[in-house]
DNA sequence: GGAGTTATTGGACAGGTGCGCAATAGTGAT
DNA sequence: ATCACTATTGCGCACCTGTCCAATAACTCC
């Protein structure tokens, strides 16, 4: 028997269950089900995790955390601050990742019924609420875009994708991710004082 | 034994899955609690409905069926187009209902399991869309409002509706119901070209 | 080699689920 | 009173869940 690093098994197992989760959703995703993704048995999980709710949770706040990363890296204060916001929306929709969006909805549903999954759900929102208005104030401070509330404009832009990624998510066929580009660019370009297509 | 009408006896049942489904969501409603809640057993509840997922469905349309006639009504096409519209926001974001935007949530994430649920999610949708493209329709017509893209315009304010609601009743305490009513105004003022606070 | 420690297994446990079914209670017509 | 019929019960079935635990395997150190 291998005799791994405690915290290299246990990461291991989270991403199972990652795994899992965004192929079945949360609900269903179960001990042994995460056992099976790794090929040994459903008591080593217990072994390395207290419960099931902790490893849910801690899934979550693996993959969500590391979204947030990639898009702050990609929103970087570098460049432009309308190309900022264009890839800031190309973040945020995981318009590129099918198993992400359900999971995101899916998210959302068990925070009802999962106190620990609330609360990171709470902190990630905010986060990303954060980085928009930044994103938003660098802009207004540069004068190249304007708004007399920063933080409600990042809230209304931030529900307008999470209406359209909902859209997206549940009836595909009707919503597609290119129209969930195109009408969150336009209602940027409204909210703030952007000549239309200048997202686009 | 008191023969009833077995119609009644069913709508009896869905009305009974509905208060559960309200309050424990869809996910956690068994048949042993229906049976529960109409104080009876659980063979009976089969003896009027084949199965689990055909008494949600059939709960969730009758719900839902029931919100969007009382829209329908409360937008009738008797009075102003801004008071009509200012009515359609109203109903749609069931701000004064709980549970029911617990269990809209709910509808969103179970669709994507139960198949049955996910037509009837999508028809109300649709429904939904169309009552409101009327609507500004209606208010371009009467030179009251103006879009280039009425079905558009439509499907964006609803995903912004969407949106907030989502934030609304998984964080209630970060986007309150009025902020909700307050921002889809704006938005829609943006959109149909009316003067900031006509609707507010 | 053996001792001590950890990793891992596989199954037991209590509880829950939807569903089906034989048995019973009640009803209305004859 | 008898009959056919329906309403209703309550339990059984097979299956699934999270959690726990004794037994075993593998490793490290002496």
């Amino acid at each position: 028997m291998v005799r791994m690093n405690p915290d290299l098994r246990r990461e291991s197992i989270v991403a199972a269950t990652l795994a899992v989760m965004q192929r079945q959703g949360i609900a269903a995703t179960t001990v042994r089900d995460v056992a099976a993704e790794l090929g040994t048995s459903s008591g080593l999980i217990h072994h390395y995790v207290t419960s099931m709710d902790e490893l849910i949770t801690e899934a979550f706040e693996r993959a969500a955390g590391e979204d947030l990363e990639r898009a702050a890296a990609a929103v970087g204060s570098g460049s432009e601050p309308i190309e900022r916001l264009r890839r800031f929306f190309e973040s945020y929709t995981r318009a590129d990742d099918d198993s992400g969006m359900q999971l995101w909805l899916d998210t959302w549903a068990e925070a009802a019924r999962r106190p620990a999954l609330q609360q990171a759900s709470r902190r990630l929102n905010e986060a990303w609420q954060r980085l928009l208005c930044t994103l938003i104030e660098d802009g207004c401070a540069g004068g190249v875009m304007g708004s007399d509330d920063p933080e409600g404009t990042a809230w209304r832009l931030l529900s307008l994708l999470d209406g359209l990624t909902l859209q997206c998510v549940a009836h595909g066929d009707t919503v597609t991710p290119e129209q969930v580009m195109l009408w969150s660019h336009r209602a940027a370009e409204m909210e703030l004082g952007l000549p239309q297509g200048t997202l686009t």
